[in-house]
DNA sequence: AGCCATACTGACCGATCGGTCAACACAATC
DNA sequence: GATTGTGTTGACCGATCGGTCAGTATGGCT
């Protein structure tokens, strides 16, 4: 049985399959689901427009594809969050790891907050399934934190909320940002001093101060 | 000389084109511009599409002219700052202002968002002159406050982009935010909240304390 | 050589795109 | 009643949309 079934390990097919997918992200988070078109695609990829429709099935198709892939990025944030957990250090990480996503995958970042302007019309259940699920569970650790008087008692929906909308912006609006900033695109010099400030205001803001040096019991630290 | 020349007042074409706008913002702000068709925004409107290019002149006609509109909403946005303010007052109604305006025009902020995400072509030389002047102007007053004091040595850029970002998420990803809250949309308690949150997070976080109850001089408030 | 499954694509489909235009409706003026 | 300017719209234009399909090219197997 040398014969490979389907779907399965095919060097070529997987080659023609990336080659479209960066393709279609580009476009879809330039233009949104109804303003891409398949021989927009098609040309970037360097492919006749079938070849897509060989590949891909549909436009449809296509496109949650390539949602699904950006979702599947972001499983590994805040994963390892207890109650136990040191605040700053989680928050921290928090911060930094959804800035470096932002810059690795700006492609797909650009193509979800599309999604969402639109109404998110392909990721309803995701986000009132999953994700709804994923904030509930760290905001209920976040508010024991509260609780113990690790930081203050703020609503940790919006503290979510903030870290992703202030770390999202940069590379969303990277138009607007580098348009103001006079650049052709951020520096690494600049996303490490975005970070800094970032963390700077976030953490200082929500009462969490530096971490004991002595990680090993949650020993309560007051503040305020 | 009763014969009204043109552009002028009309209450007919102005509610006519009254009506196209709203229909063409909602439209546009959910589609970006290469997504939105003159058919739809003719259907929303109750027109004929041809109806819509006799008032408008064409599809770009029409786009730039609700850019402009959405933009000149801004205006008013921290306008009146000096480096004597106090950080308090300033950015506590920045915020709050902020809040304001992605509520009273959510439409036209998301259409905004949805031109900078296609990499702003219609806005690249107001990001890159007006509204980087403004940036600029601003910035540097927060700079003296830093250096009188009133307020921790922040890069007062990324201060304005944190405001901002924060602020707009709540209207740009109203479809995520009340799908992971479980809500239609936002009520009023949420949006007070908000603004609370947001309000003690960064001005906190940057080291802003409550204003003097004496607004007379620029007493320096030690802080850190 | 013959065979067959997979890879690939030019040509075409009906629908829709932005935009034009001629025809018509209607009120005000002479 | 005839004229004129503005408002209004159905019908139509070439271009492009997402998608289908028949046909060709290709490489491994017997």
């Amino acid at each position: 049985m040398t014969v490979i079934s389907a779907t399965q390990e095919n060097p070529s097919r997987e080659r023609a399959e990336a080659t479209i997918l960066a393709a279609a992200e580009e476009v879809f988070a330039q233009h949104g689901y109804r303003g891409a078109s398949l021989q927009a695609i098609a040309d970037r990829a360097g492919l006749p427009k079938a070849n897509i429709l060989y590949y891909m099935g549909s436009k449809q198709a296509l496109y949650v594809r390539l949602l699904n892939r950006m979702m599947s990025r972001w499983n590994a944030v805040l994963e390892d969050i207890t109650p136990e957990s040191d605040p700053h250090t989680v928050l921290s990480d928090f911060i930094r790891t959804k800035m470096v996503l932002g810059q690795r995958y700006p492609k797909g970042s650009k193509l979800f907050a599309a999604e969402i302007l639109a109404g998110a019309p392909f990721l309803n259940e995701y986000l009132a399934g999953e994700l709804r699920e994923w904030v509930a569970s760290r905001a209920a650790i976040m508010r024991e934190w509260s609780a113990q008087g690790k930081m203050d008692a703020v609503d940790p929906r919006w503290l979510i909320f903030l870290i992703w909308s202030s770390t999202q912006h940069y590379t969303e609006y990277s138009a607007q940002v580098s348009g103001i900033l006079g650049r052709d695109a951020l520096t690494e010099d600049d996303l490490e001093s975005i970070s800094v400030f970032l963390e700077h205001v976030i953490l200082k803001g929500c009462g969490v101060s530096v971490p004991a040096p002595k990680p090993s019991a949650n020993a309560p630290q007051v503040k305020k």
